[in-house]
DNA sequence: TTGTGTTAACTAACTAGGTCGTACATAGGA
DNA sequence: TCCTATGTACGACCTAGTTAGTTAACACAA
């Protein structure tokens, strides 16, 4: 390693700004057609670079899918560590911890794509990525702590696992987006129009504080 | 119209036969790899047909896939719609219809699989079919029954909309098999051990009985 | 009964258009 | 001269859909 000069941290942060750009497009790409339906050569023309540079840069398709996957992993989780709710009552906080999930999956409609895509290939390409096998989710400690608190105070039932409070608020929220087209072609009703989402907020935090004081 | 002989008989046999053979096969295929990443030919292959066969009979791989869809869909629905849960309390009546549904989605994850798949699609090819488009799910008359008599008798809160239950229902189902696998690669559990079905079948009929009695 | 025309069921081989990945050439800084 | 970075062009393979032709069953007239 050559010490650092002022062009190698240009140049670094060229390649940087390379690696950024290919990855939004492939993020759009992927997240729009899956992974067999993305076109390598589709991305490279919508990039300022070139289908050589993906290569030299990423490897491959399949690296390339797992670095998005990895870039999409991170940032959702980076978000979810800002939870701070040790102020609330416990009731409030499972409620903020909801209503921070919904939103969150809510407006990061590509990541809900494809972590479905990656489930309909059985997670293989997570499984191989070092970053992401057994990356835990920051706000399950929080959600550990509130449940704690919430049972120390005597208002939440004691039987419960953190885990899997985490699992049906990550179905509600998940299945209002992933599902949402067989869900509006079936039933008529779009599970995201905006008229409904404050009562679909509301109501996954009153299931939840429900099943946790019964 | 000829009048129809034995024979005639027999060929439709012999045509339905193959027509479902065909269908199996790619059943198997379409939810194993996805509309794009499953193969015709393979398909073909093991059938004990010809891939001219598929088109003859289907017209084209997007044909085929909605005929999956479309048998998929149906097959679940009349099974659906033997739910007899009259004699029943609301509350039970509730959390047997819950049962049935988790059975059911544990039963076919093929179905689940294809689901998770048309909705990467955004519901397009389903939106296509004559058959499925429109669709209502014959559980939800039972579900709306049950709400009825909950609220009639006082147990059941009253502003509660039988789709959103049957929503809150389905994302539990669905999401335990079609996340499974970025689940467990994350949080190393499987939601499918077989250890924790009990927990998980009754976890969901507490929590809507909580929540529909609160 | 036999010959003939007709139609449905079926098959192998092919085509046209992609699709990932690579070989090769080049430029320019250290 | 070596290394990183980049562009062009191509090759090997794959895949949905088609073409052109075969087989088998049947209807009916002679």
């Amino acid at each position: 390693m050559a010490a650092p000069s002022s062009s190698d941290a240009e140049r670094q942060r060229d390649k940087d700004r390379t690696r950024a750009d290919i990855l939004d497009v492939a993020t759009r790409e992927f997240a729009d057609k899956g992974y067999t339906g993305a076109r390598v050569d589709e991305i490279a023309e919508r990039t300022s670079t070139t289908k050589r540079m993906i290569y030299y840069y990423f490897g491959g398709k399949e690296q390339l899918y797992i670095a998005v996957l990895e870039r999409a992993y991170l940032a959702i989780r980076a978000l979810e560590a800002e939870l701070d709710v040790e102020h609330l009552a416990p009731e409030d906080a499972i409620r903020r911890l909801a209503e921070l999930t919904f939103d969150h999956h809510e407006a990061h409609p590509d990541f809900i794509r494809l972590v479905s895509i990656e489930n309909i290939h059985r997670a293989e390409h997570i499984a191989r990525s070092e970053v992401l096998a057994g990356l835990a989710n920051p706000a399950l400690d929080g959600l550990t702590q509130i449940l704690e608190r919430g049972r120390a105070a005597g208002r939440f039932r004691a039987d419960v696992d953190p885990l899997d409070v985490h699992m049906v608020i990550s179905s509600f929220c998940v299945f209002r987006l992933a599902n949402r087209h067989t869900f509006a072609a079936i039933f008529g009703r779009d599970m995201l129009d905006p008229g409904r989402r404050e009562h679909y907020r509301s109501m996954l935090g009153d299931m939840l504080v429900d099943y946790l004081t019964s």
